[in-house]
DNA sequence: AATATTTTGCAACAATGTTGCAATGTTGTA
DNA sequence: TACAACATTGCAACATTGTTGCAAAATATT
């Protein structure tokens, strides 16, 4: 952790306000990826459902989260390690999906290969999503 | 195209119904991948939603489809090259989506790579999703 | 502290996906 | 071909997920 919430959000331009802190902060916790669903129930009625959505879509605009595709097609976001600190470079992520638990981790280690596209095709993205059973649902 | 789409459908020791063969069709006809509302679009009113989704299900547990996991988390389904000949093994696609018009390929001809993975995880399924422009939409 | 701006919550809505059940269609067998 | 057994469809009702407009509240600016 480089930054503290609260700048993380002035260096964005934000407004402080309870909804980004405490989102912002289950993001800084949580090992993987979050849901919407998980952000609802871990910030219990706290928030509306509308400002959860709000407030993820600003997230992602400003670069502090980004979406993560994922085999079975649930939305799901992530701050990853270098999110907070240097920007907008989501371009490489490589994402395991434990297919027992459901926890989505970031391979921050890992980069995507580079792709040989079919003659006049442009990439501006790469996500790979590998699927399987983590460390901690292996036994 | 090696088998018909009802020697597909017996193959598979599915009942031959309108729905399935005219959803089918459309998997083979498109170049892409299809999305829920594509097909609902295409079938006309002819089948009820219920049964699109029904119909899809059921042709994902039979492997005949599969989903792919796109960028923007929107649920699409395609019928790569040797699905239809070969069976299961959907283990290792490439799939281009172009942000421009939507459609997503299916690059059968390029293998995902092997990911190094942290010590205890196991991989069942590799997804390597490719987003940018598309030869159509270059110019 | 007062005003300007942004964000929130509510309500209403749209889209997407699921389930139970009766009616219909398909398949296998005589 | 006709019948019985079985599978699939369409309908209705519902659950979930996501979006929009607007007044009230919170935050930022002076």
């Amino acid at each position: 952790m480089m930054y503290s919430i609260i700048e993380t959000l002035k260096k964005n331009q934000l407004s402080i306000t309870d909804s980004r802190k405490k989102i912002l902060e289950l993001f800084v916790k949580a090992k993987g990826a979050l849901a919407h669903a998980d952000i609802e129930h871990q910030s219990g009625t706290e928030f509306d459902r509308v400002t959860i959505y709000r407030t993820l879509q600003t997230f992602v605009e400003k670069g502090i989260i980004h979406t993560i595709p994922t085999s079975d097609n649930s939305v799901r976001y992530a701050l990853c390690k270098d999110a907070c600190t240097e920007g907008h470079h989501h371009d490489n992520h490589v994402h395991f999906m434990c297919d027992v638990c459901g926890t989505t981790y970031c391979l921050d280690n890992i980069t995507t290969p580079d792709v040989k596209l079919p003659e006049g095709f442009r990439s501006t993205q790469t996500d790979l999503v590998v699927s399987g059973v983590c460390a901690k649902c292996a036994n």
